[in-house]
RNA sequence: GGCGACGUAGCUCAGUUGGUAAGAGUGCUCGACUCAUAAUCGAGAGGUCGUGGGUUCAAGUCCCACCGUCGCUACCA
């Protein structure tokens, strides 16, 4: 059995969970949701990142325990998923006891193999923030850029990383197919390339973390016990040999903000730990709006409750799958989402649901007739599959969907060529062009599950199907002519109703 | 400053290692149809592929410069 492991960014608990977060989160949902079609033996994680000073200080203005403010926005982020149907496996947070052994574990072995030194760090630092900045951070050369008032000089003892020891390691690692797109490898062999630091990564002056279990005044610095909790979840430190069986599948998504950790940082870990290197990182662009980047802060933010109220779950999630391909930085705009959802779904696959659910009803009683194995539109389909089992593997959304589409446009055109609504009712033709399109969207319900988690299914069960598409098993499931005929139709409301735009809010 | 990415039809985007007369969806125009969610189908208009050079028999695709946008250069995640 074939096993596949994908992983999202786990989410700093400082924050609310925000479309930017969705996106990540959801292309990797569709992405597990194919393999598992595929019948693969499918691990998805996500989870948030708890530790750290913001948190700390959160805690401190809300007067409650670190472990209670990330418990409460922890459960936001699960909230969020769960609005959004996403089915991940494990859900992981770096403040459980198995991460932290894990941590532990991973960074001992960095140590026992001689990467890991005590060195001392130095830098401006500012009481207030509770930071260092560097020289250019400064504003006048001496203020803190937030408080604007002067900062310290001060050192204190840390433990080192020796990236600078894993430079060939690294560089070897980014040649061989492992960070996609290709764009995104260059740039972090780019980053290799310049030379690279040792980097500090313990801290004395907070407490809110992952003990450094060698030297008690030290907690890890919060990225890097973020990190592993890749490591975590399948088994690390734990259950080696389950860990072992996960870890050669692992597929990291991550937006190009983070990818100086993912693609230097994290791998040479796991090199200095004497592990593998993940087998894949998938580095996405921002979503831009209005061409600004989609952040954090400021006004740009939007609560991704709002848009599934006004799209619904699939066209919230259809929307991101089709329209933001992996790599460049993608516009996301309120007008483009409804064009998308008008276009896509109600008009060329629920416009398409209803006509035939109609002429099935007016023409054949009702009854769901057989397809035609010599069908034009057979052909297209099995390209259709190819083209999305190739664009699912390299995680091409937006291609896959388009497959599907484009086999659903030719169903559209096949049932104008032969007008089944003007043949005489009950008839052999009547029963050929309607059984074709019927296991068109038998077919399609399959496809387009990954991304329409209840529209594929509300399909499945209009043309008289059982059970779900979710439960077929790919790529027998895609062969043509499944479809059994005999089977009831229904006739119901329109499956995704056209938006107006003055809907827009 | 250094490094890098991007700039292709009104809009959102595809365009493998340079090679049939530049593509898709959407929008627009015209026509058809009226089974269907003012949906669908067909036809058409629309691009000097940011600008200027260069390499080549041949460049959107390689090289250089410039313009524009953005990102990284964080011990914030």
């Amino acid at each position: 059995m074939t096993r596949f492991y994908v992983t999202t960014p786990i989410y700093y608990v400082n924050d609310v969970p925000h479309i930017g977060h969705a996106y990540p989160t959801i292309t990797a949902d569709a992405v597990a949701r194919w393999h598992r079609l595929l019948g693969d033996e499918t691990m998805f994680l996500t989870g948030t990142d708890e530790h750290g000073l913001k948190i700390q200080r959160a805690a401190e203005e809300n007067g409650v325990t670190p472990q209670e403010q990330a418990d409460k926005t922890s459960q936001r982020f699960r909230d969020a998923w769960e609005q959004l149907d996403i089915a991940n496996d494990q859900f992981i947070r770096t403040t459980e006891k198995r991460h932290h052994v894990a941590v532990q574990e991973l960074l001992s072995r960095a140590k026992a193999n001689g990467f890991i030194e005590k060195g001392s760090y130095a830098g401006h630092y500012c009481v207030a923030c509770e930071a260092y900045y560097i020289d250019d951070d400064l504003i006048d050369g001496n203020n803190c850029p937030i408080h604007e008032r002067p900062v310290d000089w001060l050192e204190e003892d840390n433990y080192f990383f020796k990236l600078s020891a894993l430079e060939s390691e690294l560089t070897e690692w980014l040649n061989s197919d492992t960070v996609f797109p290709e764009g995104k490898r260059n740039e972090a062999l780019g980053i290799v390339k310049l030379g690279l630091d040792d980097v500090s990564i313990s801290r004395t002056s907070i407490d809110w973390g992952i003990p450094v279990p060698w030297d008690d005044g030290h907690v890890f610095y919060v990225w890097y016990d973020a990190l592993i909790n890749y490591a975590t979840a399948v088994g690390f430190g734990n259950d080696e040999a389950e860990f072992g069986k996960w870890w050669e599948q692992s597929h990291h998504i991550i937006g190009k903000d983070i990818l100086r950790f993912h693609c230097v940082y994290w791998p040479a870990m796991l090199i200095a730990a004497g592990l593998k290197p993940p087998k894949q990182v998938h580095v996405s662009g921002f979503l831009l709006l209005g061409g600004k980047k989609l952040s954090k802060t400021g006004l740009t933010q939007i609560a991704p409750a709002d848009l599934v109220e006004d799209f619904g779950v699939d066209g919230f999630r259809y929307h991101f799958l089709r329209d933001v391909s992996f790599g460049p930085d993608s516009e996301f705009s309120y007008e483009g989402m409804v064009s998308r959802y008008n276009s896509d779904l109600a008009n060329t696959l629920g416009n398409l649901l209803s006509r035939v659910a109609t002429v099935v009803t007016k023409k054949c009683d009702g009854i769901g007739p057989k397809p035609n194995p010599d069908s034009p539109l057979r052909p297209i389909a099995e390209q259709s599959y190819r083209d999305a089992a190739v664009a699912w593997d390299q995680f091409q959304s937006p291609v896959a969907l388009e497959a599907v589409w484009n086999l659903l446009r030719e169903t559209n055109a096949y049932l104008e060529r032969n007008e089944p609504w003007k043949m005489e009712a009950g008839s052999t033709e009547v029963a050929t062009v309607l059984g074709d399109a019927l296991e068109v969207l038998r077919l399609a319900a399959i496809l387009a599950s990954p991304a329409l988690t209840r529209g594929s299914t509300a399909i499945w069960q209009t043309i008289g199907l059982s059970g779900s598409p979710e439960e077929q098993q790919l790529p027998a499931a895609a062969e043509w002519g499944q479809y059994p005929g005999g089977l009831a139709v229904a006739k119901n409301a329109p499956l995704f109703p056209r938006l107006k735009v003055e809907d827009a809010s």
